[in-house]
DNA sequence: GTCGGTGACCGACCGTCGGTCGGTGAAGGG
DNA sequence: CCCTTCACCGACCGACGGTCGGTCACCGAC
C-alpha cells in the first residue's frame, strides 16, 4: 500500500494540483466568478481531467473547502489542548479561530462562498461538518463540570458557533481586519467572562 | 405626486410583480438555481422588461433581499420598543429575531444566499445594511450606558446575530423543535445573564 | 384632436460557461 | 507481447445571463 503504482501517484498528484489551483482562484475571485476552463488551463490539463476526478465544480469546491477547514480546525484544537484549565482552553480556541478569520482563504471559502454552495447541494455546511465536533471537544468539559446548570452541549455549541460566525463575518467585511479582530475579541471576552460569572457565582 | 400617471402605476406594478415572483422562486430553489427566464415566464413578461427595471439578476436579488430584511427589521423593532427596560427590550428583540430565522424566506435569502451575492458585487451585506441599524437600536442603550467597557456596538451586534442564527439552526434541525427552542433559550439566557453580570458587577 | 416624444416592454440574438462523451495512449497484469 | 484498464483529452452541447434594435401605448403641447 505504501508503494503506489505510477499511475496511482500521478492521479493523486493531479487531484492535488487541481485542488491547489482551484483554491487560489476561488480565494482570488470567488466561486461563481471562477471558470472551470480557467482552473484547467492554469493547471495545464483538459476539462475532462477535472471531471474524471471530481463530480463537478461544486464537488471540487467542496474538496477545497474541506482542506481549508481542516487547517483551521487543527489550529484551533492544537491551541485549545495546550491549555489545562477548561476556560483557558476555550479562550485559546476562540483566539485561534479569530486568527483564522483574518486569512483570506478562510474568509472567502468558508465564510462567504461555502454556505450557498453547500445549501445548493443539500450538503452539510461548515457548521455541522467539522466545526461542530471541534467545538464540542472544547465545550464538553465545561458542561460536564456542572458549572452551567440546565445547559446542554449541543445548543451551547450551536450558539457559540453562530456567534463565532457572526464575528467572522464582521472581520471578513471590515476595512481594517486587525482592528475588527480586536473589537470582536473584546466582545467575546465580555460574553465569556459573563458566562463564567454565572457559572461560578462571581462577577 | 399622489396622483400617478397610468404608465407610472403600471411600471411600479410590474416591478413589484417581478420582485414577488423572484422572491418565491429564490426561496424555493435558491438564487443560483433560479433562471431569469423562469421568473419572467411566470410573471408573463419578456426578459427585456426585467432588464429595463433592474440592472441584472443580482440587482433583482438585492431588491428581494431588502424587502425580506425590512420585514424582519420591523418585527424585531416592534417587539423591542414594546419593552421599557433595556434588558427586556434586548430579550424581546432576540426572541423576535429567532422567530425570523425560522422562516424559509429569511433563511434562504438573507442567511444563505445574500452573503455570496453581495460579496460578488462589493455591496453591503445583510449585517451592515439594515440588520445592524435594527440591532443597534436595541443594543446601543446598553453600550452607551458604559456598562460594558471597551465594547462597541458593531461587533456586539454581529456576535449576537450569529449566536441567534446558530440557535435558530439548532431549532430548525431538531426532531422536537419545542424542546430545542427551550434548550436554546436556556443557553441564551445564561449568556444574557452573564453579560448583565459583567455590566452590573452582580452575578 | 393630433402629433411628436417618451418609455415600458418585447424577443431574437450573442457569448460564456458547466457539463458530456467517444476517443487515445501509456501503464501494468497475465 | 497482448489486452485490459484508466487517466486524460478536447470537440461538442444545451442552458443561462445579458444585449439591443424595434414596437406601440401613453401623455403633454399646441
Amino acid at each position: 500500500m505504501t508503494v503506489k503504482r505510477l499511475r496511482e501517484r500521478q492521479a493523486e498528484a493531479t487531484r492535488e494540483l487541481l485542488v491547489t489551483i482551484a483554491r487560489e482562484l476561488f480565494v482570488e475571485q470567488g466561486f461563481a466568478a471562477t471558470a472551470i476552463d480557467e482552473i484547467v488551463q492554469r493547471a495545464g490539463l483538459a476539462k475532462g481531467a477535472l471531471y474524471h476526478h471530481f463530480g463537478g465544480k461544486d464537488a471540487l469546491f467542496k474538496a477545497v473547502f474541506e482542506v481549508v477547514l481542516d487547517e483551521t480546525a487543527e489550529a484551533v484544537l492544537s491551541a485549545a489542548v495546550a491549555e489545562d484549565d477548561p476556560w483557558d482552553a476555550v479562550r485559546a480556541g476562540l483566539s485561534a479561530f479569530l486568527d483564522a478569520c483574518l486569512q483570506p482563504a478562510f474568509r472567502r471559502i468558508v465564510i462567504i462562498d461555502s454556505v450557498a454552495v453547500m445549501a445548493a447541494n443539500s450538503w452539510e455546511g461548515g457548521m455541522e461538518g467539522i466545526e461542530l465536533p471541534m467545538l464540542r471537544v472544547v465545550l464538553t468539559p465545561l458542561v460536564a463540570s456542572g458549572a452551567l446548570p440546565g445547559v446542554t452541549v449541543d445548543p451551547l455549541a450551536h450558539v457559540a458557533l453562530g456567534g463565532l460566525y457572526g464575528s467572522a463575518l464582521y472581520i471578513a467585511k471590515a476595512a481594517d481586519p486587525q482592528a475588527a479582530r480586536a473589537e470582536a475579541e473584546v466582545v467575546i471576552d465580555v460574553v465569556l467572562r459573563g458566562v463564567r460569572a454565572v457559572a461560578t457565582g462571581q462577577p
